[in-house]
Order: C-alpha cells, then sequence, then structure tokens
DNA sequence: TTGTATGCGTTATCAG
DNA sequence: CTGATAACGCATACAA
C-alpha cells in the first residue's frame, strides 16, 4: 500500500518520471506503446496525480470561489444549486462562502480564495461598497471575478442580474390594475436591490397618479433570513389595521419576506387574496404549495447561473489583461406569475 | 508587485529562509526580535503561505468535505448552514458536495476529496449501501469519515441520527389521541429512514388496534426535491376521496413533502385541519409561516451539525489506527411542535 | 539563535 | 522518443 506516484511508477516500469509524467498526460512525443503500459499501470495501481503538487508546479487550480449572502435564502439556493448543475460537464469544483452580508467575513473568504488559487470567483457583495479595492485587487492581478444579483457595486466585470426597478414596477402595475389602491411595500435591508426595487413601485404609484406613503414602504431589518422578526412585522400590521390604515396589497420585495408575510396576514385574520393580495419577489419552489399559493416575481435564476459561470470560464481561459476588456451587463428577463394571492 | 514568499522574504531581510520559515511559525528558537522583524514585513507586503507548498511538504490540509443527498432538502441545507457556523472558530474550510441520491456522482465526490486530500469527511449517503468499500477504505487509509441522517450504513465509524421510528411513532400517536384513526403515511424513496420511519407509524396503529391500510402508505417516488410531483400526489388523493376513503391524518414522512401536501390538499378543497390533520417531518423554518401553520417534528438540525464536526475534528487529530477505535450511536431526541395543522 | 541542504510530487527545459 | 535535472514554496534534520 505504498504511495503510488510517478516516481514510484517510474521505478516499476523503468522509466523515467519525466516520460511517465509525458506518457500520462498523453504528450505527443510519446511512443503509444510507453503510453498503453504506463496508462494500464496507474489504472491498476489506482494513481491518482497530486493537486498540490501539480499546482506548486503550474499555478493553475480548477477551483472556482462562490461568494453568496446566505445559503438560506430561496434565490441564491436556487444560484448555487444550478451553479452545482452547470460545473459537472467541466472539470471544475465549487467552493462556496456565506457572508452573512458581513464584509469582514467577505473579506476572509476571498482571502482564503485567494490563498487556494481559486481559478476565478463568483459574487454577489454584502453591500454596494463591499471589499471594492480587495475585489479590484483580485479581478485585475489574481482571478477573474464575476457579479451577479448585486450588482451595483464598482467592480468593473460582468455583471448579471435583473431590472429590480422594472420588476416591482410592473408587479405594483398589476395590482394597480385589479383595482388596489393602497399597496405597501416590504423589503429588508437598504442595499441596492432594494432601493431600485422602492424605485419601480413608487414609479407605478405615480405613474397611476396614487399618493407615495411613507409607511407603506415597511422595512424589515433581518439580519439573517432564519431569522424570527415575526413579532416586529406583525406589529407594523396590526397597528396599520387598527388606525385603518390597512394595506389591500402587498408587493414582497424579497423572497424571504413574501413567504413569511401570508403567515403573519393570516395570524391577523386577514384573507388573502379577499383582504389584502400579495405577490412576492423570487419564485421559491415552495410558492406553489403556500395557502393561498403566492403570486411572485419569477427570476430566470437558473440562466443567472449557467450565464455567470460561462462567462467564468471564458475569462479564465482569456489570457488577456483583464483591465483591456469592456464588459457587459447582462440584464435578465424576469417573469410575473399569477397565483391566487392576487386572483382579484 | 513580485510574488512574496518565504524565499523573497529572507533576501530583503537578509536572512535564511529556514529561519523566516521558523519565525513565522512563530518557533521558539528564534529570537525575538528576528520574529517580529518577520512578521512585521510579512504582515506589511500582505505575505500569505502557500497552501499547497505546505501541505505538499507536511501532507496535511485544513479541509473537510461534505456530502449529502440535495443542498434544496430543508434538512440538509440547515444541516450545512450550522456547519458553516460550527467551523468558523476552527482552522478548517468545507467543500459541500450534493450527491443527488445516485452513487455515481457520490463516487466521484469521494474521490475528489480524496484527491484534495481532504483532513475529514461528514456524510448522509446516497443509500445504505452507498459505496460502503470505498468509504471503508477512505476511512481506514485516508482520512476519517463521519456518517449523519442516513446511518443504516455498513461502515463502522460515528453515527449521528434521531430516532425515526420513534418518532414517527409518537407522531402518529399524537393524531390518534386526537381521535383520527385514518391515518395516511406520505413517505419518499425507500431508504432506510423511511423504512424506519414506517415502521414507527405502522407499530402505533398496532398499539391502538388500528388496522394497517397499504393503500395509506402514499409513496411519492421523487428524484429531487425541487421536482414537480403534484400531479401524481394529487391523483392519489383524488382517488381517496372519491371511493370516499380519504384519510382524516396524514404524516409526512419527509420535510420537502409534508410542506407540499398542504398546498395539494388546499387544492382539493379539504380544510386542513378540519378535514384533514397533517403532522411534517423535520422543521424547516417556513413552517410557521404555512397556512395553516405545520405542526413538524422538529429534528436537533444544528446539535447533529455541531456534533458531526466535533466527533470528526477528534478523529482527525487522534492518531490512532480508526479500526481499533469502539464507536458510538449518537441518537438524538427530537421533540415535537404543534402547530395549527393538527389543532383538533 | 541562525544557516545549509534536502525533499514533498509534479512539470518543464534541455540534452541525447 | 526518452532521460537527467531543476524548480515550484515550504518545513525540517542537521550543521554551525
Amino acid at each position: 500500500m505504498g504511495k503510488v506516484n510517478i516516481k514510484s511508477i517510474a521505478a516499476a516500469l523503468h522509466l523515467s518520471p519525466a516520460t511517465v509524467s509525458r506518457a500520462l498526460n498523453d504528450s505527443y512525443e510519446i511512443k503509444q506503446e510507453t503510453k498503453e503500459r504506463v496508462l494500464a499501470y496507474a489504472a491498476r495501481h489506482n494513481y491518482r496525480p497530486n493537486p498540490f503538487a501539480k499546482h506548486l508546479k503550474t499555478g493553475k487550480t480548477n477551483l472556482i470561489g462562490v461568494v453568496i449572502p446566505f445559503l438560506s435564502s430561496p434565490f441564491f439556493l436556487e444560484f448555487i444549486d444550478e451553479l452545482y448543475n452547470a460545473v459537472l460537464p467541466h472539470h471544475y469544483t465549487l467552493i462556496p462562502f456565506q457572508t452573512q452580508n458581513n464584509e469582514k467575513i467577505e473579506k476572509e473568504a476571498l482571502d482564503f480564495l485567494v490563498r487556494q488559487h481559486v481559478a476565478g470567483i463568483i459574487i454577489s457583495p454584502a453591500h454596494e461598497k463591499s471589499n471594492t479595492e480587495l475585489l479590484k485587487h483580485i479581478h485585475h492581478h489574481t482571478c477573474p471575478v464575476i457579479l451577479f444579483d448585486r450588482i451595483q457595486h464598482g467592480l468593473d466585470t460582468y455583471k448579471i442580474g435583473i431590472h429590480n426597478s422594472l420588476e416591482t414596477y410592473s408587479a405594483t402595475e398589476q395590482l394597480i390594475k385589479k383595482g388596489r389602491t393602497k399597496i405597501a411595500f416590504l423589503c429588508g435591508k437598504d442595499i441596492g436591490n432594494t432601493k431600485d426595487r422602492i424605485r419601480g413601485y413608487k414609479n407605478a404609484l405615480h405613474n397611476y397618479s396614487i399618493p407615495f406613503r411613507e409607511e407603506y414602504v415597511i422595512h424589515a431589518d433581518y439580519q439573517d433570513p432564519t431569522q424570527n422578526i415575526d413579532s416586529e412585522l406583525k406589529e407594523v400590521f396590526r397597528k396599520l389595521q387598527t388606525t385603518d390604515n390597512m394595506p389591500n396589497a402587498i408587493v414582497g420585495g424579497t423572497d424571504t419576506l413574501s413567504v413569511k408575510v401570508l403567515g403573519i396576514l393570516a395570524t391577523l385574520d386577514l384573507s388573502v387574496p379577499q383582504d389584502v393580495a400579495v405577490i412576492g419577489f423570487t419564485n421559491t419552489n415552495l410558492a406553489n404549495y403556500l395557502n393561498p399559493a403566492l403570486s411572485t416575481i419569477r427570476q430566470p435564476t437558473q440562466e443567472m447561473a449557467r450565464l455567470a459561470l460561462e462567462l467564468l470560464i471564458k475569462l479564465i481561459d482569456k489570457q488577456q489583461d483583464r483591465r483591456d476588456i469592456v464588459y457587459e451587463n447582462f440584464m435578465l428577463q424576469a417573469t410575473t406569475i399569477n397565483r391566487k394571492s392576487t386572483e382579484v
């Protein structure tokens, strides 16, 4: 059970390590017969190249770092899940990290990935200015970086996202067309996407001459998708209810919140969609099983993942100085899925 | 911006590489002043040790492989999530893989992890006999392996799980005590856990003298938690409904199904819990937001993750031959959380 | 307390 | 077509 490596193979076959290495790498300059002998021996003895030695020599790895805020958020989970599918035919391995929206944790993750000499990084940053200098440095000097979802970031590279303002505009508009006028907007932290989403909501109100009401923008400032913010959220709605200001429609600005609000409305004895129509952001695979089934804006998560990987691999393969490239923003199309929660 | 490594530091400070290496590793045999000079220079020039070179030399990595069936299953997701939390204070990095319950994909994942020379592996195998020989070989000769959740596996090591039969027994019993007698059991693939869970369900029926009915064990044979099996499942319940055999209670044997069945019952105009009481398996963080809120058996997922990591690190640190160790099974206690879906 | 020399497993350069 | 040798960055036995 001694270690089987190039040297041991060479010794066993009375060849030099160099020849064995070349045979294993299918070099054109090695005789067919020798190749076969080496490959047969290697297979028989279950030879596995040592990636550390290989990397030390070549300076290349087949690792791809993925940095996201939370694993436990339906959108990011679906993204990672599809990334795993997409990466299968390629010779890369994913190393996912979650940052909890925390710049310091993000920095640690990036440092680690750099130390691991990853071939590239796909990231949705903790916030708009999160680790800007570090990311620029990595992208310019170390390995390519691709941004997705949270693309309002100073790094100049390929960016993949959706038109957040357009999507919430359209969602709000649909509720207006169904005759709802007291429309609330539910959102999380004030990161770039949230700003854009609020803007779309406001524009829709404005274009339909519905006055904007500050108290209808409900900020649920959670740190973590699994955190329990029921009581706060419930309190907000209870207050609106007792002052006779209860909205009759809600646009959920994040995937997590849109699901939770259904449960909270239920405990307040409000029925959906009769009393309050609800439309969520991001189509979790559960939306269809909720009661009532939740209408959602469906982000093309899988396309985003596939595109991110494709662009990253393109950059990895390209030798060009990454500061000279003209990068494109890919704004993918979302679609609204109407289910029971907005049915008249 | 030349590469900064031990050699370059040594040259800059007029020291030998050996001295620098020892200073960086805080060796006792280096003068305090020298240490400080080296550390200061290293910090100033943002020195990062090359893990590949280090590993090539020491034969050790700080990588931990995590192999699970699906990322998109609430239980496994929560497990991984907690693993990420638990690993923070330690000097290890997680490399997660999903197998889709497929032994071949699992083998590829394990091969990769072995090639990466991971320090240890935490796995919930694709099935009871999945890669048994490979796992034994890894555990005995390469790095320690810990099993969780699906612990009916031939590998002799620490195993962390719950008493599946006891838990479904207790869930079934609770429904019986609420006066339900037509109790169905909803389950996925026929893997070990499912068998145990069905056994608990049957035992409860038996002990309360309720005849077991084959058609009340409903197998939803999905490949993937995100797969759409609505129509099949709906068809099953519709048939039971039209033949006047609709159960008045359902024990959900998997986390995914328990959530979906609520949505399906809603489309069949059955109200929960009046017509059908439902209790789910595994407390997804959404259970509380469903309408009605879903009663569930709560697995102590976080404790499982922390314990798995703790045991693994213990094995990594221990030098003893792992075949000589007497391993313990850790059967953690689950708890039933009663919510609206089982309220009388 | 520090320096010299060696090797981990691989690939690349040069020579034959 | 194949072999000898050096080098990647680091840690350590041995020397001083």
